[in-house]
DNA sequence: AACTATTTATAAGA
DNA sequence: TTCTTATAAATAGTT
């Protein structure tokens, strides 16, 4: 368009690609507004410009760039959310293995040292301990629960808005059978374990 | 542009709607990569299609959509991306966390239930306790860094395929920085807690 | 910022 | 979808 046609690479002189820039920048604008509305598109457009100014654009649809992106990030980042699930999960498979050891261990220890107790004190012992383990184990369960509720719905819900990937070679992941979760972590550990 | 002039309000045709979203969108791409190229522009566009597909663009300088992103935050403020990393050093802190409070409970304990042990029992026995929770500690630092070079080296070999969101007009988003990482698993527990 | 000669985008039709 | 083409719209060069 305009007097001369124009090659497509970088534009050396300051004048003109600051001019160039605000019309190009108001028609990109205009053409996105335009796409959106006519086409029910959800949209944003973010650019800085060679000087560090940020200008956006988002669909009238759109409420914020962060919502946008957050959208975004579902439909993409499936993946890496999958892993972190499968990841928490070991995780959480290991400390319970671990708990189970230290219990297992510290009991050894304690009936080893103890022989002269009596029968009635290594039992009350033994039962605080286990007592101990259930809870701690409990708890970690508990927040690892929580932690998957929290994941699973937030990728839910952002399905149910309809979000996927594209075409046939990206398909939006469905976590339903993935199981996985997260921890809003609202809870102050509470290990009293029972002792007192 | 075309036969008539168009009013720009949804176009409530579906099969024309979808015709129009294929030009414009062209359009549009073709635009924003001019507008970058011309002058220099940083610029990212990411829309979804009423249909739910994800289309993006990013300018030849931008290597993500990620980093983009984070450049905006950074010039806005805001915080916008989840941060995996984060969460699981969280959580890593909070399995430490109660770690050491068990020890703590347990040691609480042993002192408690021994009153007529010789001193120099209870600082083996206490000895030991440390060396076991030391040990459980590293051992869960370990199998977590592990994790995450798996994870990491996972997220690589991934890009490095050429993965990408759709066609032509959408970008591979490179994971550089997403970090991430995961274990391979391949350690037996080993946690001989040296008491024997 | 405005003005236009031109180029470019695209609506409608095939 | 994709192509063709008449026409509307964007904009380069200029003031």
């Amino acid at each position: 368009m305009g007097r001369g046609k124009t090659e497509i690479k970088r534009i050396e002189n300051p004048t003109q690609r600051q001019s160039t820039f605000y019309k190009r920048r108001d028609g990109l604008f205009k053409k996105a507004r335009e796409l959106s509305v006519l086409c029910d598109v959800d949209l944003l457009l973010l650019l800085f410009s060679s000087s560090g100014k940020i200008y956006e654009y988002h669909a009238p649809s759109v409420q914020s760039v962060k919502e946008f992106i957050q959208k975004y990030e579902a439909a993409t980042q499936t993946t890496i959310l999958r892993d972190f699930h499968m990841e928490r999960n070991a995780e959480r498979a290991k400390v319970e293995k671990l708990c189970e050891l230290m219990e297992k261990e510290l009991r050894i220890m304690t009936v080893d040292e103890r022989e002269n107790y009596t029968v009635p004190s290594l039992e009350v012992l033994e039962r605080n301990l286990e007592t101990a383990m259930e809870r701690v184990r409990k708890e970690i369960e508990h927040k690892i629960n929580e932690e998957m509720n929290y994941l699973e719905n937030m990728v839910r819900e952002k399905q149910e808005e309809g979000y996927g990937l594209c075409d046939k070679l990206s398909h939006v992941q469905t976590f339903n059978d993935i199981a996985g979760a997260s921890t809003s972590f609202n809870h102050t550990l509470d290990l009293k374990l029972g002792f007192n």
